[in-house]
DNA sequence: CGTGGCTGTCCTATGATACG
DNA sequence: CGTATCATAGGACAGCCACG
């Protein structure tokens, strides 16, 4: 696979021309022959940490949760192999107050890693997403779409609105911004229009700030004496709605989410 | 003759254990 | 519960052989 940007893996690798990844547990080598000589041995076949999501239909896909204290090796490696993909990620070795989901395809071999996104444990911004990547190869397949839609589905367990951490790249933006105008304009059709910002931020988890922008960029919002206010007729979402439904999304199926929120270490044994 | 696969030895990073 | 110490699994590397 070619990458994209310089990424800090340790000396020697960070020179090499060619680097060998274990799909698996995502160590790297820098010979083939080692490589191989690892698989031999390695019988890891999906990311450490709890299976949260298993779809029930095709694509197989699921999703794990790793802690990056108790797996900090392995959400080490994922960070390095991610920035190979990223432009201006800054953690590779701090992992520890992280959360990572791996979104993986399954199959009879085990589970192979498609993309993941990070997530902070305790976010006081209220960020929830730190780093989102879907490998090259599974790009442009709607995964991306998936995993920020898996990201707004923890914030709904957790009951808070989230919002990624900025500056989203490129590639982040243009799917953040078609997920929010797609998420919107199906709320405001089933509800007939009838919602304020503040209701589509509550049944979402999209913080309102999000939603007044990708109102402002579909032309549905006013400005009436200082507030916002949503103005749109349901033939305007229906037509909407139609350019969007062009493209086939994959859903998640929450009754298959079996997860609970992150509480922090000291909090634990308290009663 | 060069490449790929296998083996043995050295060394380092990792996880277990104990302790403050 | 966090940090220090220690044993050890497993990776690096070199050497060897088989094969085309």
């Amino acid at each position: 696979m070619d990458t994209w940007y310089y990424s800090p893996y340790p000396e020697p690798y960070n020179s090499l021309e060619k680097l060998y990844l274990c799909e698996y547990c995502l160590k790297y080598f820098g010979k083939k022959k080692t490589l191989l000589r690892h698989s031999a041995k390695c019988d890891l076949r999906h990311p450490p940490g709890d299976e949260i999501y298993r779809a029930a239909t095709s694509p197989t896909i699921a999703v794990f949760e790793v802690d990056g204290k108790r797996n900090k090796v392995y959400c080490q490696s994922l960070c390095l192999l991610s920035k190979l993909f990223l432009d201006h990620k800054t953690l590779y070795y701090d992992v520890d107050p992280f959360l990572f989901y791996i979104l993986c395809e399954r199959d009879q071999q085990g589970y192979h890693i498609v993309g993941y996104f990070s997530k902070e444990k305790c976010s006081v911004e209220g960020y929830n997403l730190a780093c989102i990547l879907t490998l090259p190869p599974y790009q442009r397949k709607g995964y991306g779409r998936f995993l920020i839609a898996f990201s707004y589905e923890l914030s709904k367990k957790e009951c808070k609105v989230g919002t990624p951490e900025r500056p989203l790249s490129d590639l982040g933006q243009v799917s953040y911004r078609s997920y929010w105008q797609r998420s919107v304009l199906e709320l405001l059709y089933t509800h007939r229009g009838q919602l304020s910002i503040k209701d589509i931020s509550d049944r979402t988890a999209i913080r309102t700030d999000d939603i007044v922008r990708a109102l402002e960029v579909l032309n549905l919002i006013k400005y009436w004496k200082g507030d916002h206010i949503i103005s749109v007729t349901q033939r305007v979402i229906e037509e909407h709605l139609r350019i969007l439904d062009k493209k086939k999304v994959m859903g998640i199926d929450v009754s298959r989410l079996h997860w609970t929120p992150y509480v922090p270490a000291n909090a634990v044994g308290k009663k």
